[in-house]
DNA sequence: CGCGAGCTTGACGTTGTTCAACTAGAGTGG
DNA sequence: CCACTCTAGTTGAACAACGTCAAGCTCGCG
């Protein structure tokens, strides 16, 4: 966990989406309670805000940004499995399940994100079902995504895998045809289950038959249907 | 969803370990409610528990057997996601998520079921978050094993994924160094994320090695550790 | 200017899939 | 009782996919 230097005033996190949709299952006095037990923080690009094998004592209201769910093999075997923007709640898995951390969760860019701490948390759950099963299923989405992937992983070659990354990519992170990839070739890989030659060799046929267009880090969606079937033919 | 032919005595249930732990979290009305909602299935080998696709109106408590979780992309092109043996709660994702099922639960042998009506079940759970809580704990452990196939799949080659799926199936499973595996070769390739080729080839090797030993569908782990190694080093 | 990290490209070898041929057992019908 | 058919399992060989390797490139930074 990050240590909490940059804690800003609490009065931020009642504009955020969590706290908006908690004041409609929760009594004031819970409300007032869940107030002196929530702080924001900021992460940049590359910090560790779980950490895998580590005991989670927080759960995280992810309110501006994208994160990764990366696994730690060893040194040189990495796995991203899932990646998300806001909003979402983070640590689902962590809280519920009374574990170490099954991986990682690492800001991809500039993070905004409430924590709450879990003690305080869990004694609110045990008195408000309906609240804990709102909270489940928001918790519940995210393990969505991690199954797809699976299945695409499983299922299909190096190209309709790529393929599905970047619809994925667009359309459920990003939201736009454009944008900024902060991930290095990499990571991308990771995320694909592939090297990291095969994302590049991938990306150039995709540039050739102008299917993507990439500059840098920036890559653009040029022929949506056409990467929609690579993925069915994949 | 099998038809309800089936059903027997609701005492039965009295003695099965959901009922015993709900009666740890319920006041004696919640339990009588309980008790009316709740009714005992036989599943054979194959029949489909949930069906993929479908809308859950149950939660499904496997008191006895074993399932899997199978993934249907197209008539050739099948996915095995997980496999467990009770007891287990089934139905968790698609509990919480109210959504279509993700995936079908098969019965892999003779399966006991206890079902459970969720629109009744649903207001428990809300009027009683401690008890929802200890549900979702349990829930969430589906997960862990799905996650832990996703990255096997994801950074081992076919002899390291084969042996993990064997040490599984012994260890978590069927609690044994020797069981009867009533999947298909196709079953386990479709688990492994292979052919059934490579399956079959890959046990020929196993056995000439003294590693397992195959016999139709009876299979013995002889040498764990080495198995162990294969994992480690795939 | 030199260095290192990330990116790119093509060649090569390994891994794993596909295909085809064969065997064994179970069910069916004459 | 014997074809027959159908399904599951087995084997090996050919082929394609993918990872690894090596070399060169670009860019940012000290």
């Amino acid at each position: 966990m990050k240590d909490q230097s940059e804690i800003k005033d609490l009065t931020l996190c009642s504009q955020c989406l969590f706290y908006k949709q908690s004041s409609l299952f929760l009594s004031e006095k819970d409300i007032h309670h869940l107030e002196k037990n929530i702080y924001q923080l900021k992460f940049k690009h590359g910090e560790t805000i779980f950490k895998q094998g580590d005991k989670s004592r927080h759960i995280a209201l992810l309110n501006h940004g994208i994160v990764k769910f990366n696994f730690e093999e060893n040194k040189e075997r990495n796995l991203i499995l899932s990646i998300v923007s806001a909003p979402k709640i983070l640590g689902g898995a962590n809280m519920f399940y009374r574990q170490r951390n099954l991986f990682s969760i690492t800001a991809i860019g500039d993070c905004d994100i409430c924590m709450i701490d879990m003690n305080e948390f869990g004694e609110i759950l045990k008195q408000n079902g309906k609240y804990a099963l709102m909270l489940f299923e928001r918790a519940m989405e995210m393990f969505e995504t991690s199954i797809l992937n699976y299945i695409s992983l499983a299922n299909k070659n190096v190209n309709g895998r790529i393929a599905d990354i970047l619809l994925y990519l667009s359309e459920h992170v990003y939201k736009n045809q454009s944008f900024h990839l902060l991930l290095t070739r990499k990571e991308i890989a990771e995320f694909a289950g592939c090297s990291k030659e095969n994302i590049i060799h991938t990306f150039s046929h995709l540039n050739d038959d102008n299917v993507i267009r990439t500059d840098g880090k920036n890559l653009t969606i040029l022929d949506k249907s056409k990467l929609q079937m690579i993925s069915r033919l994949g």
